[in-house]
DNA sequence: TAGATTGTTAATCGATTAACAATC
DNA sequence: TAGATTGTTAATCGATTAACAATC
C-alpha cells in the first residue's frame, strides 16, 4: 500500500489539513476502536448517537469532531462504518507504513515486541535492540535482539520511522538522542525520565507510576469520577459510566 | 447565615479539598518528578521559574497550580523542595498505603511486576494473578503467580486496593468486573479494550496502539509539535523542546 | 412529504496566560 | 529599605455543550 495510487477517488479532497486539537486527535483513536467493534459485529451504518455511546462521548462532541475532518455522514441517515473508518484512518495518517523499532529488550521491551496490538493496527515492529551481550541475539517472537551499538545502521536498514524506548531512566536520554540522530521524529517512551527532544520531534510518554499517582488522587478523595483515558490534555477516553 | 460559629464560612480553608482539574493533577505528578530530581541534586530551594522550566510548563501555570493546594512558597524567596514535595505527595494521596495487584502474568504483566518504578514511589505490588496453569506458581521477581480463580480471596488477603489489568482485550471486561466486585475502586488497564466500570470506580487506560496512532498523526502532518505526556485532556507533559 | 439525523452556529464553560499587588 | 518572587486577579484563549437549520 505504499504505492501512489492516484486515481481521483483515492485522493481525498483534504488539503484542508487543519491542525486538529490534541483532544480531538485522542478521541479519533477512540472512535476508530469503536468503529472496528462495529465492523466486527457486521454493523454497516451508525448514527452519531450510537457511535458516541460506544465511544463514551456526547453525540455533540462526536459530530463536532468528525465535522472537522469533513462531511462524511448523511443527514437523516448516519455514517457508513467502513467509509468513516477509512477517513479516520487517513486523517490519523494510518495509511502510511509505520515501522517501529523497540530500543531496550528487557522485560518491557520483550513484552512490547510480542504484543499483538501493533500489527493489527498498521504498525510493524521491525527491530528490537539492546546493549546487554546476554540478551543480544536472543529470539523474541519472530525478531532477534540486535546490538544497540549498531543502532544507526539498523534503523537505516529497517527504515524504522518510529521508536519505542523501553529502557531504564538512566539510559533513556542518550538512547533518545541517538534515535533522533538516526532520523526518527516520533518517539514513544516508557522510560521513567523527563526527556529532551529537539523541535520537530514528537515525544510521547507513558509512565506507570504517573498513572498510579493519578489513580491515587482520585481514590483518596471519594473518587466519584468515572474513567479517563490516556492522552494529552487528558481527554476522557473510552468512557462508560457516563450515566 | 446563622448565628452559629460553625457555619461553613467559618471553617478554616485548610481541609478544603477542592476538586482539582484533571489537567492540574497530571501536572502535579510532573512537578513531583522534577522535585525528586532537585532532591537528588541536593537543591533545597527552587523558584517557580526553575521548577516550571524543569517541568516543561510556564511559571504562571505552575504558580496557579500550586496555589490551588495552598500557599507553600515564600514571596521573594521561592519554595523549599522538601516541603513542597511533602505537600504535593499529600495532595495526590501518596501518603497512603497503595497495594497493587496485577491481573495477568503474560509478558506485560511479568514486566510490570518486575518494574522497579512502583516501589520507589509508594506503590507496592502485592499479587500477580493468571488463569494459565502453565504460569500459575511461577516466580516472577519476589512474587509467585497466583491462580486468578481465587481472585477475591487473594485481593482480600493482600488487601489490594489498586489493580492493574495486563491481559487480552477479550478477557479484560470479565476480570475488570471481578476486580470491582472485590472492592477495588482504582484500576489501570493495559488491555486493548473499552471497559465499562460502575460509578465510583476510576479506570485509566494505557494503550500502546493509541499512543502510536497519535504519534502517526503528528508525524503525518509536518509534526512541528513538541512533546506531550500521558494523561487526560492531554496536557503537555514533561516537556522540553520549548526553546 | 414526513421523519430523522447531520453539520454548524451560538452560548457556556474551563483552562491558560499575563500582569501586578502583596509581602518576604 | 530594595530586590525578588509569590499568590491572585483579569484577560485571553480554547473546548464542550446545546440547539437548530439544512437536508437526506
Amino acid at each position: 500500500m505504499t504505492t501512489h495510487a492516484k486515481s481521483p477517488e483515492d485522493v481525498p479532497a483534504e488539503p484542508t489539513a487543519k491542525r486538529l486539537p490534541s483532544a480531538v486527535v485522542a478521541r479519533l483513536t477512540v472512535y476508530l476502536r469503536a468503529l472496528n467493534g462495529f465492523v466486527a459485529e457486521g454493523v454497516e451504518r451508525v448514527s452519531s448517537e450510537e457511535l458516541a455511546d460506544a465511544s463514551g462521548v456526547s453525540s455533540a462532541t462526536l459530530r463536532k469532531d468528525l465535522s472537522q475532518l469533513g462531511s462524511y455522514g448523511t443527514r437523516g441517515v448516519g455514517y457508513e462504518v467502513e467509509n468513516l473508518l477509512q477517513h479516520l484512518s487517513a486523517a490519523l495518517g494510518l495509511t502510511r507504513d509505520w515501522r517501529v523499532a523497540i530500543v531496550g529488550a528487557g522485560n518491557l521491551g520483550r513484552a512490547l515486541a510480542r504484543y499483538g496490538g501493533f500489527e493489527t493496527r498498521g504498525f510493524e515492529v521491525v527491530a528490537l535492540l539492546d546493549t546487554d551481550p546476554q540478551i543480544i541475539g536472543n529470539e523474541v517472537g519472530w525478531l532477534r535482539v540486535a546490538d544497540a551499538a549498531n543502532l544507526e545502521s539498523i534503523f537505516k536498514r529497517t527504515r524504522a520511522n518510529m521508536a519505542v524506548l523501553a529502557l531504564p531512566g538512566s539510559a533513556a536520554q542518550q538512547a533518545c538522542d541517538r534515535v533522533v540522530a538516526a532520523g526518527v521524529r516520533s518517539i514513544l517512551s516508557f522510560a521513567p525520565a523527563i526527556l529532551q527532544v529537539p523541535r520537530g520531534v514528537t515525544l510521547r510518554k507513558v509512565d506507570m507510576a504517573t498513572e498510579l499517582q493519578i489513580l491515587a488522587y482520585h481514590a483518596q478523595r471519594g473518587e466519584a469520577g468515572g474513567q479517563t483515558g490516556e492522552d494529552e490534555h487528558g481527554e476522557p477516553a473510552a468512557g462508560t459510566a457516563s450515566a
